[in-house]
DNA sequence: CCCACTAAGCTTTTT
DNA sequence: GCTTAGTGGG
């Protein structure tokens, strides 16, 4: 047992203000940080971390510390290192959620019916697995798609339900009264096949612990201090494990847990999180202390006041007033301009400025809601030469090149892994199709054995003739010699020759798709990867749970990402485009959750507004295609949301006819809307492009200007009359009831009154 | 077994 | 409008 001593001279807390000392320094009882954007939340937990062990509160063995990420994790690791020097021996309770979750179940994995080697399935296999249930069961597999129902078992987990618990709720709603038999057949399947699913990492835990007393009281005498990061982000199950876990830390009785969060950066409650948990802190650990730590140390007095005066909006939060010494600097800029096209030529312009001006790109950021909007941005990247790079989008373990390296692999290691070996037995083709493949799947069912146990069987009978039968016998030949081989070679030496040996590389060789040198350079890739580790096990173990590959060296680079991805981030320089009603709110974001919704995307915006250190410019555009066809579009409701005093409003010259939204923002704003500059046809990049005639950047430049035919004539009157018949591309046949200029003020058949720019309608007469 | 056509659907993302 | 998954014909 360590014990308590006085530490007088302690350097590590030097700098820290009275709110995040109190938060280092609070380490009994329970306690809730609400560290608002930029308040030096990670080094709060970190120097808190390092403060338990140096005071000898414990060991760091004795330390439970959840994050949501793996960066995350990382990052405190490293940050903790770096505090306490040389001498810290490694934190093993530090990690994610599912990594610490995994951890626990392949020590008491029997306790629920696995084996401790049991593998961790991803999505892809999920969805496989579900399908054959769902066939099993005779459902419409179209009306219930195993997406679907995934989503149902994976929410359903996310709340903490097994199927047992789930027959009191509404589990028979679903898939024709089905749901219940469906999820709980889903579950047999996965302990016959020794395997378990995200979902099933912490809901495994959860049974364990409830259960069975000793398990948990062992992990109470274990861990002392509990430490929770993002807490706001929580969904039932960790809550619930979480709780199960706080108890009783140290064994003492004691509550020590503490929980990091921001109620107000809450942005994941469609994956189930739930910010009632924070919400509530103080009633599930009665005697809870909460600190706020409201000292922001990133951007301008602007750019918090803008943020802060949205946020004020949402009703369901604690509260917190965050402050700023740093006074001054540019107000938020909120800028109307025509279309998608012209909001990229713009924002590029403003970034060769700011380059210009000796600045880095990789100060810059542009964030979007939905990662469709990052084309019009890289289109004109692409045109003008400017580097960037796009953070998130599709993992480089999530690929189907590397998941079928993946499953070769799990067939090298396991004889039962019967969705790995269903995947790669005909890839690449080897003649064995579907039938065949069904028929060992009766057969292994009819034994009750594992595929390739009965594969091993079946290719002795006249089940299977002609082709597949000698195809059977040659794959089970090759996997006999891997597995031989594999006793003596190094573990990246063998996954080359398998990859070699199966056909599977000369596969992407012979395929003409654009794409296949990409996934031969990935398989490369993957091999590297796997020399980072001793063992094929300690690989394998790694990818199920760490889906990310570390970053290497930055370029100066812009980076283009969405407001999802850029929590947690700052930027002097962020773009804030398409703040427009529909896009931002989302307006299936709206329909679906309703004011819950609104206030998610609130939060959003919120998010995004303070990753600006130095300068936030936020645009709506007028017409915005979405779905293929053009529609006309009104800003944000967030942009009157913000404080007048914050902000500066300007519109694209001449292109964002200012009538449209006088009604909404110069009534907020109470002024005219002062000129944005379009150097889309002077800037330098742009002079590059045109002086390199020959260039080959795809896109004609009719993108570039072309947005000129749908542009209203300028200073002229509607050519319609009140009362004439109209189609619009997207509201379809209506009555004109009023004309303002250009503006159309059109009852609409089916989508009811609209105003419109009469750009985008026609005559009824002429469609 | 492969390719070509059609239909559908279409935020956000981690593990 | 564009991608992806599923189907049907050759």
């Amino acid at each position: 047992m360590p014990t308590r001593t006085a530490v007088s001279e302690a350097d590590y807390l030097d700098g820290l203000n009275p709110e995040q000392r109190d938060a280092v320094l609070t380490t009994e009882g329970p306690l809730l940080v609400l560290a608002g954007a930029g308040t030096g939340k990670t080094r709060v937990l970190t120097t808190r971390l390092a403060h338990i062990i140096r005071s000898r509160l414990a060991y760091p063995s004795q330390i439970l510390s959840v994050t949501f990420t793996n960066k995350a994790a990382r990052e405190m690791r490293e940050r903790v290192a770096k505090l306490m020097g040389e001498q810290v021996e490694g934190m093993p309770w530090l990690g994610t959620f599912h990594s610490i979750a995994a951890k626990i179940l392949r020590i008491h994995a029997e306790l629920v019916g696995l084996k401790s080697s049991f593998t961790i399935l991803d999505t892809d296999d999920q969805i496989r697995l579900l399908k054959q249930v769902i066939q099993a069961a005779g459902i419409d597999d179209k009306r219930w798609t195993a997406r679907y129902m995934a989503s149902l078992i994976d929410g359903w987990k996310n709340k903490g339900l097994t199927p047992d618990k789930l027959t009191a709720n509404d589990g028979f709603a679903f898939a024709e009264g089905k749901g219940v038999q469906i999820y709980t057949t889903y579950q047999n399947r996965l302990k016959v096949l020794n395997a378990a699913d995200f979902g099933d990492l912490l809901l495994h835990n959860i049974t364990i612990f409830q259960k069975h007393p000793d398990v948990l009281a062992k992990y109470h005498n274990k861990f002392r201090y509990l430490l929770v990061d993002e807490y706001q982000d929580t969904n039932v199950a960790q809550y619930l494990w979480l709780r199960l876990l706080a108890q009783n830390t140290g064994g003492t009785g004691a509550h020590n847990v503490c929980c990091v969060g921001d109620d107000d950066q809450s942005i994941y409650g469609w994956r189930g999180a739930e910010v009632d948990n924070i919400l509530r802190f103080d009633q599930d650990f009665p005697g809870a202390k909460v600190i706020r730590l409201e000292r922001n140390y990133r951007s301008t007095e602007h750019i918090l006041g803008a943020a802060s005066g949205l946020i004020a909006a949402n009703k369901d939060r604690l509260g917190k007033t965050l402050w700023t010494e740093d006074m001054g600097g540019n107000k938020v800029a909120v800028t109307g301009v025509w279309d998608g096209p012209a909001e990229a030529r713009i924002i590029s312009g403003d970034i060769e400025n700011w380059k210009s001006k000796g600045r880095s790109y990789n100060d810059v950021a542009i964030l979007v809601r939905a990662s469709r909007q990052m084309r019009n941005f890289e289109e004109r990247f692409i045109q003008l030469g400017l580097p960037y790079r796009v953070i998130g989008g599709p993992r480089f373990f999530e690929r189907l090149e590397i998941r079928d390296a993946h499953a070769y692999l799990r067939v090298l290691r396991s004889d039962t892994d019967d969705l790995a070996f269903e995947r790669i037995v005909n890839t690449p083709k080897r003649g064995i199709g579907a039938t065949s493949v069904r028929k060992l799947q009766e057969a292994a069912r009819a034994m009750n054995v594992s595929i390739e146990a009965a594969t091993r069987t079946i290719v002795r009978t006249d089940e299977v003739r002609g082709k597949a039968r000698s195809a059977l016998r040659a794959f089970l030949l090759d996997i006999d010699r891997w597995r031989k081989e594999a006793e003596d070679a190094k573990h990246t030496e063998m996954a080359e020759r398998i990859l070699d040996q199966s056909g599977y590389t000369q596969m992407w060789r012979d395929n003409k798709d654009a794409k296949s040198q990409g996934r031969l350079d990935n398989l490369k890739e993957l091999i590297n990867a796997m020399g980072e580790f001793d063992t094929l096990d300690a690989y394998m173990e790694h990818v199920s749970l760490v889906m990310d590959v570390e970053t290497g060296p930055q370029e100066d680079e812009i980076s283009l990402m969405t407001l999802h991805s850029a929590k947690g981030l700052e930027f002097p320089l962020v773009f804030l485009p398409g703040w427009e009603e529909g896009t931002f709110p989302s307006q299936r974001s709206l329909d679906e959750s309703g004011m819950a919704g609104l206030e998610e995307e609130r939060r959003l915006a919120y998010v995004g507004i303070t990753r600006a250190r130095e300068m936030a410019k936020i645009y709506f555009a007028a017409n915005r295609q979405l779905y293929g066809s053009w529609q006309s579009s009104l800003p944000s409701r967030f942009i009157d949301e913000l404080p007048i005093q914050h902000v500066d409003v300007e519109s694209e010259a001449n292109q964002y006819n200012p009538s449209l939204i006088t009604s909404r923002l110069q009534e907020s704003f109470g002024r005219s809307f002062t000129a944005a500059q379009d150097s889309g046809r002077t800037s330098p990049g742009w002079q590059r492009y045109k002086n390199n005639k020959d260039n080959n950047f795809g896109r004609a430049p009719k993108d570039i200007e072309g947005h000129a035919v749908r542009r209203p004539a300028k200073g002229k009157t509607s050519n319609y009359a009140v009362g004439e018949r109209v189609f619009h591309n997207k509201f379809g046949y209506g009555a004109v009831k009023a004309a303002d200029g250009t503006k159309l003020t059109v009852e609409f058949e089916k989508a009811g009154e609209k105003m419109v720019l009469d750009g985008f309608v026609q005559r009824a007469s002429e469609v």
